[in-house]
RNA sequence: CGGAGCAUGGUGUCAACGGCUAGCACGCAUGUUUUGGGAACAUGUAGACAGGGUUCGAAUCCCUGUGCUCCGACCA
């Protein structure tokens, strides 16, 4: 894409109205755009970030057998009184609305009501189990106060993924798979070495629940590392379980954490409410074991941000990048549209610099963007033999070929 | 939900004593020059959150509302 037709622009300060580092550098270069407070739009440069989040996030969960659906954000106001949870005793964020005619709706926080009772459609076997259905989606949460950016809003995106088991073993295996594809997520976005499944507490649900919590100071959350397990004990039950739950380690490392994804037991929880029942192979009802899974993706996006950009502005890990290269053309557009079609032909996603500014502004709006590879075509460049290429996170560029920048970026 | 702070062009501003035409910087527009780390000059552009009150006179003081931020509580 060339940057003269991108309608975001970049901003030297950021609105005083924001402190959160993560909104601030996003505004400042175009990335989202506030409504309100808790509410951000995705600009072109976010949303492409957004849909490789979430497209990590969906080959993950089709690994693991996840079936993408698409639910509603309105709610039926039944199914969630069968389960108890209408009453805003209960539920206190709820936003709630009305039909014309009077009816109440509420606007979807989370999905286990709905989407138990669309299996109650579908399951009536034990042949039909186990499997599990995720959407990525809005979802609508009344919060007492938003903060911290994007990564604790009022309307955020949302992927829940939602476990369908025959008895508790076969949910144990599964819920270990999703684990581990929790896991693999965070690794591939880049904030796997900073992120513990961590040990919380199960609710009402069961004794435990795991939350994948990234270390950063911008967290709300705190938690205490095993360093020799890579796990984590979250404060909130840290009285009960001191220990590392898996080697018995006392000493372990507090720190204050983001909370980007979690899984949570749910067992008849909902299958009992709402009649979700298998007949077994003796014929017998049971009840389904259930599971749910939840990552938000722009808390993510926030949290990337958080951990990993500098004092000049973003630094995007390759696999969220909104795009693979920054081009930038220092007076020299015609070889600079050369590049750009070759790499473009390569298939790699460029962001093309054809701006008539000066090459300090480009420079710095580079930085502020965060493309991983910067590619510089000049006067001095081109008389080097070619491109003069640069790593974002990296120090100095080195000048190369157009053929040996695209090896280089396709080997990367 | 408890507590605190803030609100001046598109952005920023610990700019402005209750008193002159609301200043400065960035941005944006036009022109000339410029081009490897946010250029220079010139000419423009655009502003007091809303409503009420005090006062000869309000950006400035008071009240109400709205919005934003921070601390805490909450976070299935």
């Amino acid at each position: 894409m060339k940057q003269s037709q991108l309608f975001t622009k970049t901003r030297k300060e950021a609105p005083r109205d924001e402190v959160s580092k993560n909104a601030q550098l996003l505004i400042r270069a175009g990335f989202v755009h506030k409504e309100m407070a808790g509410v951000y739009s995705f600009l072109p440069l976010g949303l492409r970030v957004l849909d490789k989040i979430n497209s990590i996030i969906r080959k993950e969960m089709n690994a693991i057998g996840g079936q993408e659906i698409f639910m509603t954000a309105l709610q039926d106001k039944n199914i969630w009184e069968k389960t108890s949870r209408w009453s805003d005793d209960v539920i206190d964020n709820w936003f709630k609305t009305s039909l014309k005619n009077g009816t109440e709706l509420g606007l979807g926080f989370t999905h286990e009501e709905p989407i138990t009772r669309i299996m109650t459609n579908y399951i009536s076997s034990y042949k039909d189990l186990p499997f599990s259905a995720y959407q990525i989606q809005t979802k609508f949460r009344n919060e007492a106060r938003a903060k911290s950016g994007i990564m604790r809003g009022r309307e955020f995106m949302m992927k829940d993924l939602y476990s369908f088991s025959r008895d508790e073993k076969e949910h144990d295996e599964f819920y270990q798979k999703a684990g581990e594809a929790y896991m693999k997520i965070f690794n591939t976005v880049g904030v796997g070495d900073k992120t513990f499944k961590t040990f919380a507490s199960g609710g009402s649900f069961s004794k435990y629940s795991h939350e994948f919590q990234t270390i950063s100071d911008a967290g709300e959350d705190k938690i205490y590392i095993c360093e020799k397990c890579s796990i984590a004990v979250n404060e909130e039950i840290i009285k009960e379980q001191n220990k590392c739950p898996e080697c018995g380690n006392s000493k372990l490392k507090e720190g204050k954490s983001i909370e980007v994804g979690n899984i949570f037991s749910l067992g008849t929880r909902f299958s009992e409410a709402l009649g979700l029942t298998y007949n077994d192979e003796k014929g017998e009802k049971q009840f389904v074991i259930m599971g749910c899974y939840g990552i938000g993706p722009g808390r993510v996006m926030g949290t990337i941000v958080e951990t990993l950009s500098d004092e000049k502005g973003i630094v995007w890990p390759e696999s969220v990048a909104p795009f693979q290269v920054h081009l930038l053309s220092l007076n020299e557009d015609k070889e600079a549209e050369k590049v750009y079609n070759e790499l473009e032909k390569a298939g790699i996603e460029v962001l093309f610099d054809d701006r008539d500014t000066r090459p300090g502004e480009k420079f710095a709006d580079s930085d502020l963007i965060g493309i991983p590879w910067r590619v510089v075509v000049s006067k001095k460049s081109l008389e080097n033999g070619g491109v003069e290429v640069k790593r974002r996170d990296g120090d100095d560029g080195e000048v190369m070929s157009i053929k040996e920048l695209i090896k280089k970026i396709i080997n990367n």
